[in-house]
RNA sequence: GGAGGAGUGGCAGAGCGGUUGAAUGCACCUGUCUUGAAAACAGACGUACCGAGAGGUACCGGGGGUUCGAAUCCCUCCUCCUCCGCCA
């Protein structure tokens, strides 16, 4: 959520921003009208508010005394007051209302450096990947293949069990899955990243601080009877245990990371792109969380950026690095840097980390605010993924296949057990 | 799931219908004193909204109600504690 000074304050600023997103100046215009409407009815509920106040404390004079009469007399008056005050508190309670919702439609602007676009094909390499793509012999199989010539993973028993899109993984398939797991902790907190285990169901408020809700509603599975949410991703909890808080500048960075599955409806996508574990319902992802000052963000950004490089680059994997463009990034985010993984035997790219800074939107929902001595301001915030595991294992069943089975990076071996798959 | 008890400022803890945004203690902050610290003393010390300011309004777990007036009474929901039941 945009915050109402700079809709008012930065408007040449805002409508390039929502320009770039595809976005016009509606909302902003009637969040600029409701907010003054908000402002006005405050301040005409406070006078009458401030007479009736001031006449009860009256009565209670009145009736210590014994002025039954006169104290009857201000009841009156009160009442008179009170009867202008209702309908005056719904009119104000119903512009609260759609000023929220209003400020709730309007997405974050995006980084100067942002270039427009209206989707995936106009955004734009940041870093190219660093070697020649591999190229696989004759033969070499897409991972849904290998998967069950190893036994690693089984789409059909998840189809069984639940539902097309929640994979069933087994033998060293799941112990690979553990590993990365544990690998990836353990280089985050070796970076200063405080480990949680967060719920993996949220509830409508934390839903609402990072921005699933309303943006993504439908997109969350949803389990009514009790009113909770399937975490789409750790970011939700992990960044909410934060909402509502004032933080001391003395204690930042916060720096937090956490595995969690994700969970995520994605309904109505088909074909190549959600073949074997390329977009699946349910996968498992390490994911890693900031708070920082609004001036040490971007050195934040980046160095988040190095810790996702430097996870590739462990794995050996061939990955570049996509700038966002404005109406590709998530409604929420200032600027988003993908990490693509070239998958070499479905000739790829494949999605493995979105790595933000969201800047205040995010703190302004939550109401996350820093402090230093009396000054308090909202906080930016950061996440990326670092990282998501089912494309992960694509990229390394695919890239690493060879006659002799399927070969672990070795950073690996040491939580596998094992060096190779055959 | 059933029965009972409780939710007040950073913490502890009064208040139980009328200048109570809230006693008191501790913690924290600022001064005085001290070479420095401690102690002592003095002061400041919640959050949000409106207002140029003076100041005003709201908030005592959330929501609703009674009343001229609610932290105080009523309803409801949530959370925690104790006991019982069930259970990995």
């Amino acid at each position: 959520m945009l915050e109402m000074s700079r809709l008012r304050n930065d408007r040449a600023g805002v409508e390039a921003g929502l320009a770039k997103r595809n976005v016009g100046m509606t909302d902003v215009d009637l969040a600029i009208v409701l907010d003054d409407k908000r402002k006005a009815e405050q301040q005409e509920m406070d006078a009458i508010q401030s007479e009736a106040n001031a006449l009860s404390r009256q009565i209670g004079d009145k009736m210590k005394s014994g002025d039954r009469e006169g104290a009857d007399q201000l009841k009156t008056q009160v009442g008179e007051l009170k009867a202008k005050l209702t309908p005056l508190q719904e009119a104000h309670a119903q512009t609260r209302l759609e000023l929220e919702n209003t400020l709730l439609r309007i997405p974050n602007i995006p980084h100067e450096s942002v270039p427009a676009g209206r989707d995936a094909a106009d955004n734009e390499v940041y870093q190219e990947a660093p070697k020649a793509l591999p190229v696989l012999p004759e033969g070499a199989k897409p991972h849904w293949e290998l998967g069950k010539k190893y036994q690693l993973f089984d789409l059909e028993l998840g189809v069984k069990l639940t539902g097309s899109g929640f994979p069933v993984y087994r033998g060293k398939g799941a112990k690979l899955q553990r590993a990365l797991i544990a690998y990836f902790l353990d280089r985050a907190t070796a970076e200063g990243y405080e480990e949680f285990l967060p719920p993996h169901l949220v509830n409508a408020d934390s839903a609402r601080g990072t921005g699933a809700l309303p943006d993504k509603e439908g997109q969350m599975y949803h389990a009514t009877a009790d009113d909770l949410y399937l975490i789409p991703t750790a970011e939700v909890p992990i960044t909410n245990i934060y909402r509502g808080d004032i933080v001391d500048e003395s204690e930042l960075p916060v720096k937090m990371c956490g595995y969690t599955p994700c969970f995520r409806r994605e309904a109505g996508s088909y074909g190549k792109e959600v073949r074997g574990l390329n977009r699946v319902h349910q996968f498992d992802k390490v994911e890693i969380v900031r708070i920082e000052r609004p001036e040490d963000s971007y050195a934040a950004l980046q160095d988040m950026l190095g810790h996702v490089s430097g996870l590739l680059e462990a794995l050996d994997l061939p990955y570049r690095i996509l700038k966002l463009c404005g109406g590709d990034q998530t409604f929420t985010s200032t600027i988003t840097y993908d990490f693509e993984v070239w998958s070499a035997a479905q000739k790829l790219w494949l999605e493995v980390s979105s790595v933000s800074n969201f800047e205040t939107f995010q703190a302004n929902r939550l109401n996350l605010r820093i402090k230093k001595g009396k000054e308090k301001r909202l906080a930016h915030t950061l996440n990326g993924s670092a990282l998501a595991l089912a494309r992960i294992v694509a990229s390394i069943l695919e890239n690493n296949q060879g006659l002799n089975g399927i070969a672990i990076p070795e950073v690996l071996q040491p939580y596998t057990g094992f060096a190779v798959i055959k």
